[in-house]
DNA sequence: CTTGACATAGAACGGATGTTCTGATATAAT
DNA sequence: ATTATATCAGAACATCCGTTCTATGTCAAG
């Protein structure tokens, strides 16, 4: 996903093109970061900063001066954004899987939601999926919804999960429990329904928990 | 102290910036404002920056290419702010009228929830309001949720509002549907619910239309 | 030692960019 | 009509900027 192995020198330029876009609202030329980086050439600029889109943390746009803006790898690491651009990578509909994110975000970057860490808390690695029919209605989840999700094979007891039922073909939102004696218990967020319970534990497979759920109704 | 009265054209200037700025994340070169505003020539944008920038609106770092920057008016008048504070003014709970917002929401400002105006649009005096008890199932909300209220006691057909019934002294999150012959129809937001029918419009008030749920379940 | 991948220096090139100058148009006040 | 002010159009220009090419240096693998 994102190679986390940057230079001392990568770093330090990262570092300078985020206090340069906090201070000043556009991004240091090539040649403003040599000199505040102590670089003689534009082209090792040019190289690091190659090297830097690679790694994930800014993309750039050539050709035009000024071209460039930190990704969100980048915009996590030098500076705490108020608020957060999450993908929405796609719809989730009953019978079908979950759509998995590739292996990176930023590419993707059709559609997009934006939340405030503040409610979102620090979390990472998270997308988001637009709700299509009213088959998941006994998670409280409706037609049109928004459900936040990490993605993840394994969640904890009580964690509401997206989980993929192989049996019915089927992905629903429900609680996760583990219980006693290998049996697993699918409990419906509404506490009107009743539990599903499954024996076998290779037939369900979690795709992903359930971090958020945002219905707009205006 | 800042000079509101801007053209047309300087108006449409400051638009396309705040765009490009959004989604780009760096300024747009005058000839881009050329060719996205019609103007024909880079001087008229030179000049018509100037004005904006006298009448306080961007920020124009001269001699430097896409040197310009949105001003605390400027981001006010074309973004707003990216984030919106919404007070959380109380519990709903089924047996109780919803909380009134006070004639000044910021005092209250005991608890908030932070939002990002992306999502949520340009609606204001919202209020946040926490959902207890697992009375609103119906209406898709459970224990804990948090819904994003709009105050007011009208609502159009078919939003989604908080009704207080006089006889059930109850209040439920319904879509409110004014049928021909003064007949209310009170319908839950869940597909397999059956509606409610009032004869009465007088028994039903309308205590503020439902803007958005969010549900966290981290 | 040689090789190859990686990183750096320096300079030159072409295109992009902001500035400036001249001239034109429109509108309102005198 | 004349003047003043504000705005616009077009072109020329110097500079800024990203790219590219060549040469150099480093360091580990063979």
């Amino acid at each position: 996903m994102v190679d986390e192995r940057i230079s001392e020198k990568q770093r330090s330029i990262l570092e300078f093109v985020g206090e340069y876009i906090r201070d000043n609202g556009y991004p240091p030329s090539m040649r403003e970061i040599c000199s505040a980086t102590d670089i003689s050439s534009t082209s090792v600029v040019s190289y690091n900063l190659d090297r830097l889109e690679e790694a994930g943390y800014i993309v750039r746009d050539r050709e035009v001066s000024r071209g460039l803006r930190l990704a969100l790898a980048g915009r996590s690491r030098v500076m705490a954004e108020r608020v957060v651009q999450l993908p929405v990578l796609g719809r989730i509909v009953a019978g079908e899987p979950v759509p998995v994110p590739s292996s990176d975000f930023a590419l993707m970057g059709d559609e997009t939601i934006e939340l405030s860490r503040e409610i979102l808390g620090d979390v990472d690695e998270l997308y988001a999926l637009e709700v299509e029919g009213n088959s998941m209605v006994d998670a409280l989840v409706n037609d049109g919804d928004i459900v936040i999700m990490h993605h993840q094979s394994r969640v904890e007891n009580g964690e509401m999960a997206a989980v993929w039922l192989r049996g019915e073909g089927e992905v629903t939102l429900k609680h996760f429990y583990q219980e006693p004696g290998g049996r697993i218990r699918l409990q419906p967020a509404n506490p009107t329904m009743d539990p599903i319970y499954i024996d076998d534990p290779s037939r369900v497979e979690v795709q992903g928990k359930v971090v958020m759920v945002i219905r707009k109704l205006a």
